[in-house]
DNA sequence: CTGAAAGCGCTAACAG
DNA sequence: CTGTTAGCGCTTTCAG
């Protein structure tokens, strides 16, 4: 019979004689063929796979979004392939065309910076949804009021008596770290009389090392420190330790992100928790809406927010 | 001009004008012309992407992995597309069907359990690495001396001075699980007089913690525990701190994996840690040199050794 | 319901 | 050095 009869059964067209179908399928399954993906998606024009662009993999934020598209992806019979830019334009640039060059059904991506060139995305019109940090482009996106949990975590030392509270946040270019850096302000200018002490870092564990580093050796240090990212978190316990500061008791900490280990480190990690998990099922539903064709025109944005969660470190203990 | 000689331009082919090589490639950039990466894969049968099928992207065992491979596909112009199997069977062979239909350049693997099957790729000649679990298959393979860590682990319990250590270890189908378990059997025979406790358990925070559960509800409870990664690790201080009982006078605890968190924990974790980064390096090399042909006929094994790290939770305190 | 034919966009082989 | 031709493996009109 001939090739078209052939795709049409393996693809359950209806227009194909069932005994055939049933005839065609045992032989493919005996001879174990395998329909070229490649081919399809030339002839097709998309594929039935999604990409999901992260900054960094080993941040467990940015797993948990993961998990999140996956199950959602999963659930509408597609495969997500995870793309780690590493915080790297160029990277992150490869990665987009990679998508582009593959023809995915749709990608998801964590910009790096508001500049990252989505054009050819858009040129070759496959969906997309931002996370994480806006673009300046009219697309998707589902973002997490990130100013508002900052502003929550600074006020919430200022309650637990702390006097001096300082921010460590992301690079100067990333959104997510000057929202954190906003809301770290705002809750210090609402106080009056308290002094605006920040300094920028990589959101890795070594930025926060660093970070508390400059802030520990200024002249009038903090006594309480707000960091913009678990990993950071990791590298001011590690400056604490090595400077034999006792936190919760010489210095106040709270943090973004409630990480698996939050509650096991010492003392337990006060955090301003993300919807991390939401966040990315529900850009998958966005932007499966979107590869169906089923979504509007005009961009929807999701805002999520975020939730304190009080444990030891942002307490302030006695001396003892 | 023809489509050939574009197409000769844009690839750097040294059989073309370079006056009209230039032209070309100014005039495809000012047209943002973009070659289709599909046909292209489709004609050349081949793509410049790799696949990285790894069993969980939140343990940092894996994330670390992924750097090394990362590393080396991108000094070698490669890109990496991750896929998370989950620890299911299901969905490793989906992905393990979208890198033969997406005609990958090569796939490293870490297998759910033995049976993974692997005979489509092989069919289709795509190049392939296993790492974490061997598979019955004579291909390449990157894999840690399990059984010897484990083994150092436990005789490093006893030698701290506990006299009941116990094994957490994962599902019974993982081969690693096995080797972890076997290790702690040997040490624990090597001393004689010692009772052999263990349980099995899913490879999570949740499955450490019903492991320990177990294990502590028993009618005579260990005084030590060898945990055989660092996500149940999380889960064993959960349901140790739920008990009220304190890690390194009450219990020692040694794990496998040293995660970011491991010194930061209280107390600081023991560890013994696997070279994930180089698992993942090594891999992608030989990964590399059987893409470019430049590997012998038959299958290579490589074996790491993992390394003892002592920290605090399996020295033994007083109860003072 | 099935077959023939065209073609997705590119590149390799072969002439010139 | 360049053009022509063919074809990668599939799906989809369009006839029959």
């Amino acid at each position: 019979m001939s090739a078209a009869t052939v795709s049409r059964a393996l693809n359950g067209r209806s227009t194909v004689d069932p005994v055939l179908a049933a005839r065609v399928r045992e032989a493919a399954r005996r001879l174990g063929y395998r329909p070229n993906g490649v081919a399809r998606s030339l002839r097709r024009q998309v594929t039935d796979v999604l990409a999901l662009i992260i900054t960094d993999v080993s941040n467990p934020f940015f797993t948990a979004i993961t998990r999140g598209v996956e199950d959602v992806a999963q659930s509408k019979g597609l495969s997500v392939l995870l793309c780690n830019s590493d915080e790297d334009p160029g990277k992150e640039s490869t990665y987009l065309h990679v998508a582009e060059q593959e023809q995915v059904a749709g990608v998801i991506l964590a910009p790096h910076r508001a500049g990252s060139d989505v054009a050819h995305l858009r040129r070759a019109s496959i969906p997309m949804v931002i996370i994480d940090r806006p673009l300046g482009e009219p697309v998707d996106s589902v973002m997490v009021r990130s100013r508002d949990g900052a502003q929550t975590a600074t006020n919430h030392l200022i309650d637990a008596g702390w006097t001096r509270p300082a921010c460590i946040t992301g690079p100067e270019d990333a959104w997510t770290a000057q929202e954190r850096l906003e809301g770290y302000l705002e809750a210090v200018r609402g106080h009056g009389e308290l002094d605006e002490l920040w300094v920028h870092a990589p959101f890795r564990q070594q930025g926060g090392m660093s970070g508390a580093a400059r802030l520990l050796d200024g002249p009038e240090p903090p006594d309480a420190l707000f960091v913009a990212n678990a990993q950071m978190a990791l590298g001011v316990l590690e400056e604490v330790r090595r400077r034999g500061l006792r936190v919760g008791v010489d210095l106040g900490v709270i943090t973004f992100d409630d990480a698996p280990w939050s509650p096991f480190v010492s003392p337990p990690m006060s955090v301003v928790a993300q919807p991390a998990y939401d966040i990315g099922a529900q850009a998958a539903e966005l932007l499966m809406e979107r590869v169906k064709g089923a979504a509007p025109e005009t961009p929807r944005h999701l805002w999520l927010s975020t939730m304190l969660i009080v444990r030891e470190s942002s307490r302030r203990h006695g001396a003892g």
